[in-house]
DNA sequence: GTGATATAGTTACCTAGGTAACTATATTAT
DNA sequence: ATAATATAGTTACCTAGGTAACTATATCAC
């Protein structure tokens, strides 16, 4: 087996998916990145950037930009901790509105992008990648 | 099914591959984007970019800058086409010379990281991934 | 309590890939 | 033959993520 192949194979995937999710999501006003902290701060509540960073696994200069826009385009705010180092993070009213908009498009592309491979082996390929990445991380 | 979860995976996975695979080519002078156009070079022969561009799905502008940077190092060449508008792009002796230790070095580490999963679900996984992304695009 | 060390977040600059607009050459229509 | 169109590659600027060095606050040793 060629090894090369699967990487470059996940990589072609990657970014053809992320482009995919891109091209639904910016006439919505968002990009993918910002995709992913809404929705994680949607299901997790506030969080500091630190916490955001380590359940995404991104360093924290990525993130400070991703929710600096994310701040002047109003969809989070800011709230100091006690800890006066420690930025809580949370989403506005605006972004909670719009949060329906958003994960409709979402959903939409991504059952669509899904609907390339047999439905059954669905579970199946997300628990083995995860499995991987588990194994890696 | 939650389908976020498996293009999150997915990216994870895509981003935490990249990275370790930069961590061994780095001290051998490549990174990792350099080198999967060399290894399509070494198993291609002489290609126009635009052939690089389409066998590894990539626009046009990040291979120009890629390909650039290549020159500079010395570790590729480019021909004239017949049309003039065509560039050819072919390794250098150098890059020959070098090309087992890159070689060695990626089928190291990807070994290590498939490691991570059982030997007997790669050729399976490899084909389940390559099969989604044709079926995409 | 003060000095050393650790931590949260930011800034500057890097790789990697994408789009739009451009240049230069080829091709096609008439 | 020339005007219109298409194509290969480049340039400028965008998103997305990474590392190193920095600032400001907390904590720990003593």
């Amino acid at each position: 087996m060629n090894t090369h192949e699967i990487f470059h194979t996940i990589n072609q995937l990657s970014r053809y998916l992320t482009n995919r999710i891109n091209e639904e999501l910016k006439p919505l006003g968002i990009y993918s990145s910002q995709w992913t902290v809404i929705y994680v701060l949607k299901t997790k509540g506030s969080l500091t950037q630190k916490e955001i960073c380590q359940y995404l696994a991104i360093e924290a200069p990525p993130m400070t930009r991703t929710i600096q826009r994310l701040l002047t385009q109003g969809y989070v705010k800011q709230i100091q901790g006690k800890d006066k180092r420690e930025k809580y993070i949370q989403l506005t009213e605006v972004a909670l509105e719009k949060y329906p908009t958003w994960e409709a498009a979402t959903l939409q592309v991504n059952d669509s992008l899904l609907s390339a491979i047999p439905s059954h082996s669905h579970e199946e390929l997300s628990q083995q990648l995860k499995g991987w990445y588990k194994q890696l991380s």
